[in-house]
DNA sequence: GAATTTTTTGAATGGTCATTCAATGTTTTT
DNA sequence: AAAAACATTGAATGACCATTCAAAAAATTC
């Protein structure tokens, strides 16, 4: 009995209207009125499936946080040979060719972790996720004899430093064939890194 | 004739004010009317010294750059011994400790970047200006006979980009002795890329 | 077509925002 | 003490903000 529900799509779109305001304007200027006024609907309508602008902005970071966890989806390939591996390295380094969303209205959003206890608990939450999610790939290519590595525990967590910062630079720049000079840079240590002998290394530190 | 000013120290005064309220309440909260409150002076006392609040987010930006690059300020030691080498490296990621400014600000004003083209060039410049100290320090290495590399221009961006994605991550991290730990290997990770043999590397990516 | 449920609107709220402006205070020089 | 230059205030502006509420509109069931 009644209208049938369709609350979840709705919402939805509000999400998404309001992530392209934030894009388009800064994560700051995203009002309730620009968001209504992009979604085509009142802005009532708004404050109807989400009692606080708090709360959007929670439901945005949630989108966010998952469009990211799939940029580093695992394509499923069994890890079985060299060129699979290197591969797989160097898709770490591509988000921008396969980018889901916008960096400024990221780290307007990573900017608050330093200030909200659930923001930071979430995005550790998916940085830790995804840094095991490299660590098993690892884990399997050490099995297949194509990796010898101590601890690919910290083999993933240094790559992950290095994708971070390499992408935290690249956002300065705006010519591309800078852009592709670093990320060669980049991907050539990240993949050095594989090979690293540990056994010679001063540990004396 | 007339009474003394007093610009630069009140503008200097209010930058501050500014800063510490963005630094509380995060930088899209800090209004002009907080900032006079903060500073113990009238609004009208701000908005008589910066025209408009972009004026004084540029001039908030001013000041976080040049503490930025104080952080990383060259010790004016000679690299003649290898210890003096790895001290250098390590310096680069004692950022918490020496930290003269707050990183939710810095990353409210890094999120910028992406949509301010001016935001953007400064920070670039700034960035750059790192990249080369720590390259230079590096050549003076190099001179001493304590390193031995082929480009240190590509090892100091590399090794920026593994400071500034170590630090990315462990704004994420609550517990003291976790970020000990990362910053343990993250630190062995940056000396070993001094070692790192380019002779033997696969160029043929 | 009445009852019910959900969607959607429109008007109103009080608060805060950046900014303007005229007036007042304060210090220095002559 | 007058004049000049600068610092500072306080009141007012209109715009926009998030949020509330009651009413209307639409769709579904009986």
């Amino acid at each position: 009995m009644g209208k049938k529900s369709i609350r979840e799509q709705r919402k939805a779109e509000i999400i998404k209207a309001f992530y392209a305001v934030a894009k388009k304007e800064g994560l700051e200027n995203a009002s309730i009125s620009k968001v209504a006024d992009y979604a085509k609907i009142n802005p009532s309508l708004v404050m109807h499936y989400f009692k606080t602008r708090d709360e959007l902005m929670v439901a945005l970071n949630d989108f966010i946080l998952e469009r990211y966890l799939n940029i580093y989806k695992v394509n499923g390939a069994v890890l079985d040979t060299r060129e699979k591996l290197i591969q797989l390295i160097e898709n770490l380094f591509s988000r921008k060719w396969n980018r889901l969303f916008d960096d400024g209205v990221f780290y307007s959003f990573y900017a608050q972790v330093y200030r909200n206890k659930n923001f930071r608990e979430s995005f550790k939450q998916l940085h830790d996720t995804l840094h095991l999610t490299l660590k098993k790939a690892l884990d399997e290519a050490v099995e297949n004899g194509v990796l010898d590595h101590p601890d690919t525990s910290a083999l993933s967590n240094n790559i992950f430093a290095l994708v971070d910062g390499a992408y935290y630079y690249l956002g300065l720049v705006d010519d591309k064939e800078e852009v592709e000079r670093r990320l060669v840079s980049y991907k050539r240590l990240a993949i050095s890194m594989l090979e690293f002998d540990y056994q010679n290394q001063d540990t004396t530190i």
